[in-house]
DNA sequence: CGGCTGATGATCT
DNA sequence: GATCATCAGCCGG
């Protein structure tokens, strides 16, 4: 729609401070799938690997809530999406198109299979890193998409099954930054109940991913 | 910018 | 053997 675009964002993090990150308890974090990919929007992913400590802020979420045919839930439990059944704050990592990784939340409570995908983030600690990672100097590339979340924080398939509410390398903190306006669309590469309007992303933030018409 | 396509391997039928 | 919650590269406008 607008034809003059070009939202510069909030751009690469004002001076948010690594030491009074706190990390999201379970209890902070809400239960039920599409409360909880709005939750998010904002907050950090941090992970202390072995290239330093890399950051983010999630700009962009999916839900594939209980009942959704998208869901890899929906099937049943196996041997692959056990950890959407996990307590909601466990951490479900699959790998797609014999090439990349995705990093969700599972959603719900324990027994009920559900999650939240991140799709985007807005890069605030280890840039370098990053860009080695991903093999690529543009910031803009560097966390724009769930594919690329996975390879700039060097999240694999050891991490799948991890409590990201626990003592652990890999974490959610909380973040009081100011926020955008909060904006939905449909998901982005499904066929199952693709009419849904279960993305959620920051409006006007450059590091959300997907075509132009889905980001008004 | 939008649109298209090949790559690549785990999972499940 | 089909499907895939993707991406980079290429092409045309």
């Amino acid at each position: 729609m607008a034809s003059k675009s070009r939202h510069t964002s909030s751009g690469s993090a004002r001076a948010e401070s690594p030491r009074a990150w706190r990390r999201l308890t379970r209890a902070e974090l809400p239960p039920r799938t599409h409360a909880l990919a709005r939750y998010l929007l904002g907050k950090l992913v941090v992970h202390d690997s072995v290239h330093g400590r890399l950051a983010g802020r999630i700009v962009e979420t999916e839900a594939y809530p209980p009942r959704d045919p998208a869901c890899h839930a929906y099937v049943g439990e196996t041997a692959r999406n056990r950890s959407l059944f996990a307590a909601h704050g466990t951490c479900y990592v699959y790998f797609i198109y014999g090439t990349w990784f995705m990093l969700n939340v599972a959603a719900e409570d324990v027994g009920v299979g559900a999650g939240v995908l991140i799709r985007a983030l807005e890069p605030v600690c280890g840039l370098e890193s990053m860009r080695r990672l991903r093999g690529t100097e543009r910031a803009r590339d560097l966390t724009r998409g769930p594919g690329r979340v996975a390879q700039a924080f060097a999240i694999e398939a050891r991490h799948d099954g991890l409590d990201l509410c626990a003592p652990g390398a890999l974490w959610l903190a909380h973040a009081d930054a100011a926020r955008g306006v909060i904006a939905r669309s449909v998901r982005i590469g499904i066929t199952q109940a693709a009419e849904k309007p279960w993305r959620y992303f920051e409006r006007g933030n450059v590091y959300v991913s997907g075509p132009r018409r889905l980001n008004a």
